[in-house]
DNA sequence: CTCCAACCTGGAGCGCGCTCCAGGTCAAGC
DNA sequence: GCTTGACCTGGAGCGCGCTCCAGGTTGGAG
């Protein structure tokens, strides 16, 4: 149920292995188990946080602030406030950023548009910048 | 109407200067008008151009795209089809981000939620990875 | 005519997030 | 026991998109 090589690990988490590595050296995760030959063994709660690490990544959070929230949370029940506001202003920031992806997919829609209606369209329609 | 100091563009478009300069450079603006002195004076049309690099650009476009595009625009009318095809797998492309970004912003809000639900809580809750 | 802020060029440097490499070790299957 | 593929470490390198710099020129205001 748990205990997962690095190559099942990278798997699982869709990461690669040098990316799991990095994410350990640089602290994001910490700690985690070695055979006693020094292999890295993950655990199904390692495999949670990339989960975490994953959606925190692709919502656009800077890896420094991955691993401020990393800390907190192994610093214990005392630093939730912190953290439930650190991912407060992500959320908002995410919204924000859904807002301006949707604005710019439209402008980018019309130009589509303008496009598709040219093949039947006389020459002098040319709108500048590029039709 | 037409004719914007460097300054002016830049404040028009969101760019700075030095943007400016590295677009033209790399080959997105072209041939952009000079004073005699040799100093840069940005048209409407230019401006036009930097709407557009602005919305490519917030949606993920990379540069080397853009230039294929902008290179295209240039050689003239027949490459139309191009460029439409050019635009339309882009757009496509959006698409799946703004999905993957809804997906993971609502796994965000659901984290947020769980602590939201903290305060009144029993300690015991913890549900690893970081709460 | 003088001043000075805005502009010019070529090229180096940076911040981010990995990614790759060399040279060595580990461990499961035969 | 041997082989071999997966794994280890430290550190260098990379691709992107700018950003900054030095050292010099321009051009409008007074």
């Amino acid at each position: 149920m748990s205990g997962y090589a690095p190559s099942e690990a990278a798997r699982r988490s869709g990461f690669s292995l040098d990316t799991l590595r990095y994410y350990e050296k640089i602290g994001l995760l910490a700690d985690v188990d070695r055979t006693p030959g020094g292999q890295r063994v993950f655990t199904d709660d390692d495999l949670g946080w990339l989960v975490l690490f994953r959606c925190l990544r692709d919502t656009g959070m800077p890896i420094a602030q991955m691993r401020r929230y990393a800390q907190l949370a192994r610093e214990g029940e005392h630093t939730v406030d912190e953290r439930r506001e650190l991912l407060g202003h992500h959320a908002a920031r995410v919204e924000e950023q859904m807002r301006l992806l949707q604005r710019q997919y439209d402008h980018l829609r019309e130009k589509i548009r303008f496009y598709e209606r040219l093949p039947a369209a006389d020459p002098g329609l040319e709108a500048g910048h590029g039709t």
